[in-house]
RNA sequence: GUGGGCGUAGCUCAGCAGGUAGAGCAUCGCGUUGUGGUCGCGAGGGUCGCGGGUUCAAGCCCCGUCGCUCACCCCA
C-alpha cells in the first residue's frame, strides 16, 4: 500500500529521477561547490528554535522502547529535519574551525514535513542545496551567483520555460515603515496571497488588519512591480517613499538583477511581491516558477541568511538556494509523463542459444562492460524471439548474438532491425545510447 | 490541524428494486524448437478498503473505521 506523501517511483522514472539528480550534481561540482552530508536528525529544540511555527511539520524520532517518560529527558529530543539549511548551519558552527571561508558546499538529501500531502507536496522528499557562508562578512555578490547556477541547470532539463523571481526583503520592510506600516510581517503575509486572491481582496484584508485605504494601495502598488531589468527600482522611487532600509533594499537588488541581464539575459527577474521562504531569511530571497505552471509552486527557492549560523563570538552568514527536486519531479513526471527511455541501464543484452553457451556469454558481458557498456545476460536459453522481446520490454536497445561455429557474433539495434557482425573487444554504442536518456511522450 | 470528494482485477472503469463479480488494457502461455513488436486463441488474477449492523440474501442500504484525493494553512 503506498504512503501519502511518500512517493516512490517505479524503475523508469527513477531512471529519470537519477538523470536529473546527476546533472544537478555534476552542475554544482563543475562551480566549485563541495559536497557534504548531514544527519536526518537534529535535536528538536534547534529545529523549532529556526521557523515560527515550524514545529507542527516535524516528525519527532525516539525509540519504540522509550518510556513517555524517558523521552525529552537526559537524552535530547530528535526530529528528522525539514530543510537542509538548518542542518548546514549547525554544522558550519561546529567544523567552523576545519572549514575554509568562504565555504561552499552541496547537499543532495531527502527532508521530512508533517504536512497534508498535495500534487507537488511530499512529506518527504528531496532537496538540492548550494550555500556559500563566510565568516563575519558575506560578500553579496554571492546573491547572484547561486540563482545563476541553478539557472544553468534548469536550461540543461527538459522543463520549458522558468523564471527566477528575485527580491529583496528590506524593500518591502522599509516601504512598509516608510508609509508608518509596522507589522512587516504581517503586511507581507498578507500581499503575498496576492496570486490568490488578487488585489481587491489584498487591500481588504491589510485595511481589517489596521492599514489605511491609501496605505494599502501603496502596498498592492509596490506589489505589482516586476520588471527583467533595472527599470523597478525608477519605478519604486516614482511611489515617494522614503526609508534607509528601502535604499539598502533596492541597491542589493539592483546589483543581484544587474549581474543576471550581464551573464544570463532573461533568467532573473525582479519581483516585488516575493517575500517566502522561511523566515530566516535577511535580504535576497528567490523564489522560482516553470512558466506556464505559476500556480504549482515554486520549484526552488533560497536566500540570503545573516545571522541563522553563530557560535556567539562569531556569526556566519550565508546565502543559499534549493532545487525542489521531488516536486520539479512530481510536475515533469507525474503531470508530463516525462520518464526514462528504458527501464534499466543495461545497453547490452547477450542472447544464450543454448545453456552451454553461458561462459562466453559472460566473457562477452564482461568485454563489453570493461568498456564502460552495461550489459547482462540473457535469464534463459528462450528462442530468439523471447529473448528480444526480454529486451524489448526493458527499453535495452541492443541484443547480442553469439556467432555460430567460427562465426563472428552480431548486433542488432532493435529499435531499427538493423544487424551486423561485431566484436566484443571494439563494438561501442553511439554515445546517445550507453546512458539512459529522458524522453517525454507525445 | 479544518472542510469537501472517492474507495470493485496490476491500471481505467462497469455492475445494481439488494439475488453470490464483468469489460478493456496490462501480464503469462500457445499458434511461431531459435530474430520480437501485428494478428488469432487461451489462461491466471478479486477477503468488491476494513469492521459491525439490517436482510432469507449486501459490491449495492445504515453506522463506524482506515486509506486515497482536493481545498485551506504552509511551503520545495
Amino acid at each position: 500500500m503506498p504512503l501519502s506523501g511518500f512517493p516512490e517511483y517505479l524503475p523508469a522514472e527513477r531512471l529519470a529521477e537519477q538523470y536529473v539528480l546527476d546533472v544537478i550534481r555534476r552542475t554544482f561540482e563543475l562551480h566549485g561547490f563541495a559536497s557534504i552530508e548531514t544527519r536526518a536528525v537534529e535535536p528538536i529544540e534547534r529545529l523549532v528554535g529556526s521557523g515560527e511555527d515550524a514545529d507542527k511539520e516535524i516528525y519527532g524520532v525516539h525509540r519504540l522502547a522509550a518510556r513517555s517518560d524517558e523521552r525529552g529527558g537526559s537524552d535530547a529530543e530528535l526530529g528528522l529535519h525539514f530543510d537542509l539549511t538548518v542542518p548546514f548551519a549547525r554544522y558550519v558552527v561546529e567544523n567552523a574551525g576545519k572549514l575554509a571561508f568562504p565555504f561552499r558546499r552541496y547537499q543532495i538529501q531527502k527532508v521530512w514535513r508533517g504536512e497534508r500531502p498535495q500534487e507537488g507536496r511530499y512529506r518527504e522528499f528531496t532537496q538540492a542545496d548550494i550555500d556559500i557562508v563566510d565568516a563575519g562578512e558575506l560578500s553579496p555578490h554571492f546573491e547572484a551567483e547561486v540563482p545563476l547556477v541553478v539557472a544553468e541547470i534548469f536550461r540543461q532539463l527538459p522543463i520549458g520555460d522558468f523564471r527566477i523571481q528575485v527580491n529583496n526583503r528590506k524593500i518591502p520592510e522599509g516601504f512598509y515603515l516608510g508609509i508608518g506600516l509596522t507589522d512587516v510581517v504581517g503586511t507581507l503575509r498578507i500581499v503575498d496571497k496576492l496570486d490568490k486572491i488578487g488585489p481587491d481582496k489584498v487591500a481588504a484584508l491589510l485595511v481589517e488588519a489596521g492599514a489605511t485605504p491609501e496605505q494599502a494601495k501603496q502596498c498592492l502598488a509596490l506589489a505589482g512591480i516586476r520588471t527583467e531589468d533595472l527599470s523597478f527600482v525608477e519605478q519604486v522611487r516614482a511611489l515617494g517613499v522614503q526609508h534607509p532600509t528601502l535604499d539598502e533594499g533596492l541597491a542589493a537588488l539592483a546589483a543581484v538583477i544587474g549581474t543576471g541581464l550581464d551573464l544570463a539575459p532573461g533568467t532573473l527577474v525582479a519581483d516585488l511581491r516575493i517575500a517566502r521562504g522561511l523566515d530566516y531569511y535577511t535580504g535576497t530571497v528567490y523564489e522560482t516558477q516553470l512558466v506556464g505552471h505559476e500556480s504549482y509552486g515554486s520549484v526552488c527557492s533560497g536566500g540570503r541568511y545573516d545571522s541563522l549560523a553563530t557560535d556567539g563570538r562569531t556569526t556566519y552568514p550565508g546565502v543559499g538556494i534549493s532545487i525542489g527536486v521531488s516536486r520539479l519531479l512530481g510536475l515533469v513526471i507525474g503531470r508530463w509523463g516525462l520518464t526514462a527511455t528504458r527501464s534499466t541501464p543495461t545497453v547490452v543484452l547477450v542472447a544464450l542459444t543454448d545453456e552451454d553457451g553461458r561462459g562466453d556469454a559472460l566473457r562477452t558481458a564482461s568485454a563489453l562492460r570493461a568498456r564502460g557498456i552495461a550489459t547482462e545476460v540473457a535469464p534463459r536459453a528462450d528462442r530468439f524471439g523471447k529473448q528480444i522481446r526480454y529486451a524489448d520490454r526493458r527499453g535495452i536497445p541492443y541484443v547480442w548474438f553469439p556467432g555460430a561455429a567460427g562465426a563472428s557474433d552480431e548486433v542488432k539495434d532493435i529499435r531499427s532491425g538493423d544487424q551486423v557482425a561485431v566484436d566484443a573487444a571494439t563494438w561501442a554504442p553511439p554515445a546517445e545510447d550507453l546512458t539512459p536518456g529522458l524522453v517525454r511522450p507525445p
